[in-house]
DNA sequence: CGGTCCGTTGAGTTTAATCAAGAAACGTGG
DNA sequence: CCACGTTTCTTGATTAAACTCAACGGACCG
């Protein structure tokens, strides 16, 4: 049973036997991590790439302000940047939302199978163009759609993510997500975004419970927001 | 005299003769292009990296309901994905600001170059990272940034990234942007664009002339953006 | 020299934030 | 298992920010 880390990349290109037992060999030590916790911090020199295995976390910043921004989330099977290890420090912080499964790859091991695993490269170097792709995306997002199309936008992404994992069962699919998180990923307040998942829930879109929600019609959420699913690069070039 | 794109390119890590042989190579074969040109479209099949050596571009996508949002500026020396020609197609454009010089690189001399040539890939890799940073750190103004500290704080990105490849010849630096560009970027109206630049002027950090604006007081501008430079990496991790 | 694009300003409207308060769920420790 | 404190969600009333609409002037272009 290949983990979601591995079953992520054979997505975006096809894998060898040994392609996959090299993945197997550095994501094999794994630990447990709570919700909440920090798993690297703004101004923490990198050493390591992070790979979530099960569970969900989100890259964010605080500001001097005090508020907070998320920039992404994370779901089983995605890694932070490849190359991290460049950096003299991390500009943004990690976290775990919610209990999650990591592996922390030490750089120079994680640049020496991308040097022997030409397959494993391509891989990641795809998934990291999507990753790019759904950056521009939330830019877009925050500077052109209304709250209601923001908020709808955000999880058709998350569905459409979800699905291609294997994470959604059947149509309905439930986020870990509380308003809040919601609120600093989209850039609002956790009251507006409460009045706008009320009205998503009148239109029988969404329904709320306590810290998560449930995606009951992700296809009336893509016609609300305007859902374009090219920047996830669902075709990518036939892999050669 | 080397072009901005390897000048750039030194700044991210030591290139040998040989490097920088190979990259002039690359760049050698280069166009003039007007203002507003598009370089590329969205859903074109990408086949070549382009390289700004001269003049601005910018990365935009243009919603159904016909607004724009511009994701990123280009300046001398940047360049688009190294990997883009794995992607089908485009989620978004490329399109010159101003009349620029272009260099497009088949998407395999680009591979072969990062191939033969560690150094070289070390140092675009660094860059990718850096623009990266940008596009995050675009996410967190937009998201918790009021619109006087959005606007001063991106006046300060382009500052400083001009600052860095040697555009800013003064204390003063003059920008080819209109307040149309400014608006789009930035995800706010013209007018409202107008307002703010006028209370910037007032404030003695700006001035503006039509179709462009000069930064003043840079001192003053990051003052009013809160603007943490730690994301630009301007500390990269001493090249090894 | 007429047309177009850009910048500027004012007035009115819409959107979302703020402030405030209470209810419901959850976690912890006794 | 219950009591208590905390967090999250919810709603209403008010304020602030930004957008829309409209009009006009100046600059640049052919």
């Amino acid at each position: 049973m290949l983990n979601r880390f591995i079953k992520k990349l054979q997505d975006f290109g096809p894998l060898s036997v040994d392609d996959i037992a090299a993945l197997e060999r550095i994501s094999a030590a794994y630990r447990r991590v709570p919700a909440r916790t920090d798993l690297i911090r703004e101004g923490d020199p990198p050493t390591h790439v992070i790979v979530v295995l099960e569970g969900w976390a989100q890259r964010y910043k605080i500001l001097p302000n005090g508020t907070r921004q998320i920039t992404a989330f994370l779901m089983p099977g995605d890694c932070c940047d490849l190359h991290v290890g460049m950096l003299a420090q991390m500009d943004h912080s990690i976290q775990t939302v919610t209990p999650a499964r990591i592996a922390t790859v030490p750089s120079p091991d994680m640049d020496g199978l991308l040097d022997r695993h030409r397959n494993i490269q391509k891989a990641m170097y795809r998934a990291q163009l999507t990753d790019e792709g759904t950056l521009r995306a939330w830019i877009v997002s925050m500077g052109r759609r209304t709250s209601i199309e923001r908020v709808a936008h955000l999880m058709c992404e998350l569905y459409l993510r979800a699905s291609r994992i294997g994470l959604v069962l059947t149509t309905e699919f439930e986020l870990p997500l509380s308003q809040i998180i919601l609120a600093d990923a989209l850039g609002m307040t956790p009251v507006h975004i409460n009045r706008v998942l009320k009205d998503l829930r009148s239109q029988a879109a969404m329904s709320v419970k306590r810290g998560s929600m449930v995606i009951v019609n992700p296809v009336l959420l893509a016609q609300i927001a305007g859902f374009d699913e090219n920047y996830l690069h669902r075709r990518l070039r036939t892999p050669s």
